[in-house]
DNA sequence: GCCACTGTGTGAAACGTTTCATGCCGACAC
DNA sequence: GTGTCGGCATGAAACGTTTCACACAGTGGC
C-alpha cells in the first residue's frame, strides 16, 4: 500500500541496506548516493513504517506515562513536565489516562506492555498491585508519581503532605487564629490524612492541644459545590471559627463562595487556605493562600529516575524523592 | 528477552499457528488445546508484541488526535468523547498535544503516519497546511475538530459561534441593556471574530444600530489577569455600560472580580456573560452566566465521522457538522 | 607491483506475528 | 471396504525494517 524501503531503493537504484542506512546512519553513505536516496524517498512519499523497524530493533524509546485524570491541572503539569524531561532524552511519551478505574488502568498498562514501552511512569490507583509488580518482574521498570511504595522495590516521586499541612497551621496559627477547621476529603486518601497530622503537628509545636484548636469535617467529594454547602451549614451557628484550611483549591474557592454570601469578609472574619495553588487561586474574588506543589518538577524527577533506570539497569538504585510544597500567601488570610 | 508466541507453543507442545489461533481465533481451536496453550502463556507470562502483529497485519486499530492544549478544559472534554467513541468502535486512540506549536504539531503527525495509524483528529494550527494534505493524499483519513475547511476536502466538526453571539447579544438586550461592551481576545481568531458578528446580529435584530450599543475591548491574551487589569481600567470612569459579555470565561471571571472590588454589585450594576461555561463559572463569587458548548458531542460526533471513512471509504462523502451552543442563565445577569 | 587500509555499497538473515494452503484423522454414509 | 467430509493442527511464507559479514575499488606506503 504505501511505499516501501524497497521500492525507495529500486527507483535511486541502490540496495535496501543503502537507503536503511541513509535513515539511520546518514555519514556512512557518499553525498551522491544520499541525494538520489532523499530524492526518490520525497518523489514517492515514503514514510518509514516503524512497527517494522521496532520489530526487528527490538526496542523502542518510549515510555508509557499513566494518570488518573487529565482534568486536574496537576496531572496535566506533572505530564508536561515528564514530556519535556523524556524528549531532551530521546525517549517519546504516550499518554494514558485511567480516569481512576481499574479496568482501564490494566487495559493501559496491557496495551503499553504489548509495545513493549521501555518503561512506565504510574499513579496506581492501588498502590503495591499484582499487576504493576508482574510487569516489573518482566524487566518493564517503573516509577510511582506522587505515591510511595513501602516496600521500596521502585523509584518513587512525591510530595511531601505533611508538611504542606504543617505550613497551613504554622501560618495561621502565626496569625492569631485559635481556632482552626480542616475542611477535607476522604480521610482515607493519604494526602489527605497527611495534611491533617502536619496540620496537628503544627498546633503542638506551638505549645497548643491539637484537639481543642483543630475541628475536622469530612465531605465525600472535594469540590467547590460540597465544600460550599459544608460551610455554609457549618456557619449558620459558628462565629468562633476564625480559619479554615481546605484540603484543595476547589473546596477553598466553595468556601470562600459561602463566606462571602453570609456575610463575612475575608480575611477579616474569615481565613482560608487552600491547597495545590491551581491556575485560578490567584484570580479569585479574593486572592487564595494556597500550598504550591512543584508539580512540573514531579514529572521531571520521575521521567529522569525512569530513563536513567531504563539505560543503565545494571548500576541502577532505586530512590524515593519526596519533593518539598511551598506556602504562597495571599489576601484570603492576609493584606498587607 | 521476552518469550515469544514460539517459546510458548514448545512448551505446550503446539505448533506457532496454534498458538496464534488461540490468541485471534480461539473458536477453531480444540478445547484441550486450547488450555494447554493458555497454560503455557501464564507460565510464561508471554504478551504479545504489537508491532510484529501490526507489521503483519498491515494495518492498526487505531486512530491519532491531535489538540491544541490538554491544560484547556474544552479539549480535555473533546478528548473524552472521541476516547468513548473510538472505544466503542473498537479503535485506540493515541493522545497528542501540539502546544499551539508547528513544530509539535508536524513531530506528531510524522510520529503517527510511521505508526500507521488509520486516521487523524486534529485541530490544526494552521487550515490547509501543505502537510495535512500530503497526509490526506497517502490515504490518511483526517477530520478537523473546532475547525472548518472552507475547500471541504475532509470532514470537520465545530460549533456555531455566531449563534454563541447572538444569544449572548439577544440575552442582554431582552434584560433592557444598552450599553454592551465586549471584552475579547484576538479579532484574528475566528472564534472570537464570530462571537462578535452574532453579537452585532443580535443587537441589529432588536431594531438598534450596533455602533452606538456595542464597545469592544480587544486584548492580546484570553485570561483572567488580563480582562481584570482591562475592566479596572475602563470602568475608572464608566458608568454607562451595563453590561459586558466576554470572550471566554476566564476573562468574565477576571471582571467579575474587578466588578466586586470597584464596588459594582453584579448583576445590579454590572451583568456579565462569557463563553464556554467551564466548570468553575458555576462555583464563581457569582455564579456566571455563559454560553455552553457541547464539547463532548464535539469529540464524539469527530471521532463517529472518521472511523466511518476509515471504515468505508468508497461509499463516504465529507461532512461538515454544525453544533449549537447554548445559554447557560446564572446569577451574573439576572437573579431570579 | 604488492599489501594494507579506508570508504562505500551489497545481500541475506532475523525480528514475532498472522495467514493460508495443506494434511491428518476419525466419523459417517453407502 | 471405499469415499467423503468436517474438525484441527501444521509449517512455511510474508510483512518492512535493521544489521552484519562481506565485497569491491581506490589510495598510499613500501
Amino acid at each position: 500500500m504505501s511505499p516501501s524501503i524497497k521500492d525507495v531503493a529500486e527507483r535511486a537504484g541502490v540496495s535496501v541496506g543503502t537507503v536503511s542506512n541513509v535513515l539511520n546512519h546518514p555519514e556512512r553513505v557518499a553525498d551522491s548516493t544520499r541525494a538520489a536516496v532523499q530524492a526518490a524517498i520525497s518523489a514517492l512519499g515514503f514514510v518509514r513504517n516503524s512497527s517494522a523497524a521496532q520489530l526487528r530493533a527490538g526496542t523502542s524509546r518510549s515510555i508509557g506515562l499513566i494518570v488518573l485524570d487529565m482534568a486536574n491541572p496537576f496531572f496535566h503539569d506533572v505530564a508536561r513536565g515528564a514530556e519535556d524531561v523524556a524528549d531532551e532524552l530521546g525517549y517519546a511519551v504516550v499518554l494514558c489516562n485511567s480516569d481512576d478505574q481499574p479496568s482501564r488502568e490494566n487495559r493501559y498498562l496491557q496495551v503499553l506492555e504489548e509495545q513493549r514501552v521501555r518503561g512506565v511512569l504510574i499513579t496506581p490507583i492501588e498502590v503495591g498491585s499484582e499487576r504493576l509488580d508482574a510487569l516489573r518482574r518482566r524487566g518493564t521498570p517503573t516509577v510511582l508519581v506522587d505515591r510511595h511504595d513501602p516496600r521500596v522495590n521502585c523509584c518513587s516521586v512525591a510530595v511531601d503532605d505533611v508538611v504542606g499541612g504543617e505550613l497551613a497551621g504554622a501560618h495561621l496559627l502565626g496569625l492569631g487564629h485559635e481556632r482552626i477547621l480542616y475542611l477535607t476529603g476522604p480521610l482515607g486518601l493519604r494526602q489527605c490524612a497527611d495534611r491533617l497530622t502536619g496540620l496537628r503537628q503544627a498546633v503542638a509545636a506551638a505549645g497548643l492541644d491539637p484537639g481543642e484548636v483543630i475541628d475536622v469535617v469530612e465531605e465525600r467529594a472535594m469540590n467547590a459545590r460540597t465544600a460550599h454547602d459544608a460551610a455554609r451549614a457549618r456557619f449558620a451557628d459558628d462565629r468562633a471559627t476564625t480559619a479554615v484550611f481546605c484540603a484543595n483549591d476547589l473546596m477553598a474557592l466553595g468556601v470562600l463562595r459561602a463566606a462571602l454570601n453570609t456575610g463575612r469578609r475575608v480575611p477579616d472574619d474569615l481565613a482560608i487556605v487552600g491547597y495545590d495553588d491551581i491556575e485560578f487561586a490567584a484570580d479569585a474574588a479574593v486572592p487564595l493562600t494556597s500550598i504550591r506543589q512543584p508539580t512540573q518538577q514531579i514529572g521531571r524527577a520521575a521521567a529522569q529516575l525512569l530513563v536513567e533506570e531504563c539505560d543503565h539497569p545494571e548500576t541502577h538504585a532505586h530512590q524515593q524523592v519526596m519533593f518539598k510544597p511551598e506556602l504562597v500567601i495571599r489576601d484570603s488570610t492576609t493584606r498587607e
